[in-house]
DNA sequence: TTGAAAGCGCTAACAC
DNA sequence: GTGTTAGCGCTTTCAA
């Protein structure tokens, strides 16, 4: 049996008000009853019990991040990393980090519901947001605290980081041209997740920007799994007039076409360039190096997380948008358009 | 301000402890007002408060998983997977998941007995055992409740789940003899992690009953990231005599081995033959596809999962130990030794 | 500067 | 069957 506030109380003959106050450091407390105070919960061992803390503050020190999976095998590096970021600066922050998984949908959402419900968390962390986020529509609605990595379509009015995906791909699509590429291949991201869109977006804009011919930007669509990258890179390499650079919207699905192009005996970097999206650590030292554009994940994560805090705290000065600046990282994964 | 039993016990006219029974379904409650309970607590739309209920049952109903972590960039595709497996199975049972992440040494010993003496968590699953595993013999001491995934030096005498590691190594150390292979290289885990030991073990004793001359076995260890695999790899093929073959002891490091060999020319799968462990996704499309050990780290986070949370309920029959048994994957990453 | 008393929302021992 | 009372461990009026 841990010591409560009460033993110490007993121990040092005060009450357990001033043994409460002593401990949060109030200043009606003289200091020698102060360092009385500390001296005995030092003594007896003493930790708060943080149930009975949370139940009278009404508030949970707590964070909840619910982890979009779809299908049983859920192996992203991507979010191994982000919660690394989270957690990190939610431990420094003092607040704990609740996670589970759950697919896209009905239970997710009641997930949601019903973590509030039973004041589990003080806040989520939304993840690879969707154009039409139920989530967030769900959050906001009830004007629960959240902070988003991503945005939305339509009203922006809460708080999220995002990288600037359509700067990112227009930046890869610049580096592709300048290489000579005239005819690029595109594995988008699911279409109802929003970077999709943006990414996209970019990608179209500087194509048409840089005058080249739109049949020539033929676009599949992966789910961000590897497996999908290698399917549509065959598919798009199966085209009588194939592409000779792949843009994939994610490092993972880079990697499958990498595979892919490989399987049929192509060089990457020289007889097609292939670049990702995120940077993620294995991009370094995959054969070849992926050029890629860089998302600090571990980062990102860490200052939503910060971001939510504030805002549970009800320190949040106005509503904090952040919109990061791409970087493309160039590897050896490109190379000048072969001849036709 | 959400509804409380008080509010239910108001509106029927009846004592808090009648609506509380109800609720729990106790048998000295009249079917009546059961129903006329359960009516008002819909209408209420009434959810109990959870820490209301920890606190008075001293209990969390979370489980607590510290990730051991190094470095900054943390990302690792096994982790996602084992994370999933443990928070399915832990919501399945009505248990919450505490993540946090924490670098092998005293922050993470501290970790550990923070989160229990502040009534965090009920109990904690430990990951990526170390063969003296200051976090299991702090929990042991203690008698908090845990639950392993792996084993460690000495005393076995904790609940476990674990791939018999020796046996999966004879399998690929037989594999690759079969194929042809006599100098063989073997990238090893950090020597401090238990299930290097086994691994290592497996592999040396599987040479030696090959009849194949020990100083054909060249051993070199790195870090389980794919920086460490490319690293050692080089270290490996730079050598006078370099291996045919070379058997990583996880998949990213066998990742790292494959990109080095290729950045040398080499073909994975003829000029050189490289295995893995772990068999995590992205070894199905790699270029080649990578013939590795199973581990299903998803259903071993939710069996590790399921026996902490049965020794907390105090459920736990006995000592349970699971042992599994490997499986090797071959797929196009090993060939037949080159002819010297 | 300190303490008594009340209460956060729930459960449990014991009476009626 | 149901209600009274007490209490989980902590914080917070309000009085002294």
């Amino acid at each position: 049996m841990p010591a409560t506030i009460k033993d110490i109380a007993k121990k040092i003959g005060k009450s357990t008000t001033t043994v409460s106050r002593a401990l949060n450091d109030f200043d009606d407390i003289s200091p020698e009853t102060k360092d009385l105070v500390r001296q005995a919960a030092e003594d007896l061992g003493y930790i708060p019990n943080i149930m009975a803390q949370r139940l009278q503050k009404r508030q949970t020190d707590t964070i909840g991040l619910i982890v979009p999976t779809s299908g049983p095998r859920f192996s992203d590096p991507f979010f191994s990393e982000f919660i690394a970021g989270i957690g990190n600066k939610a431990a420094q922050m003092g607040y704990d980090l609740l996670v589970s998984t759950r697919e896209p949908g009905d239970q997710e959402l009641e997930a949601y519901r019903h973590n509030i419900r039973s004041h589990r968390v003080d806040g989520f962390i939304v993840v690879r947001t969707r154009r039409q986020d139920a989530r967030i529509n769900l959050l906001r609605k009830i004007g629960f605290p959240f902070a988003a990595f991503g945005r939305t379509d339509g009203d922006l009015d809460f708080p999220y980081v995002d990288e600037d995906g359509e700067l990112g791909m227009k930046l890869v699509i610049d580096y592709l041209a300048k290489l000579g590429h005239k005819r690029m291949g595109v594995i988008a991201p699911p279409g109802d997740l929003e970077f999709s869109r943006y990414r996209l977006n970019g990608i179209r804009a500087k194509f048409v920007e840089l005058g080249l011919a739109e049949k020539d930007l033929i676009v599949v669509q992966g789910d961000l799994t590897q497996r999908s990258g290698y399917e549509q890179a065959n598919n798009l390499l199966d085209m009588p007039n194939p592409p000779t650079a792949i843009a994939a919207c994610n490092d993972l699905m880079a990697f499958g076409a990498m595979s892919a192009a490989q399987m049929r005996g192509l060089v990457v970097g020289r007889d097609l360039s292939i670049t990702g999206f995120d940077n993620i650590p294995m991009t370094e030292h995959s054969h070849p190096p992926l050029t890629t554009v860089n998302q600090p994940i571990y980062q990102i994560g860490s200052m939503v997380c910060e971001m939510l805090v504030k805002r549970i705290c009800g320190e949040a000065a106005d509503l904090e948008q952040v919109l990061l600046t791409p970087s493309l990282i160039v590897r050896q994964s490109c190379g000048p358009a072969p001849l036709a």
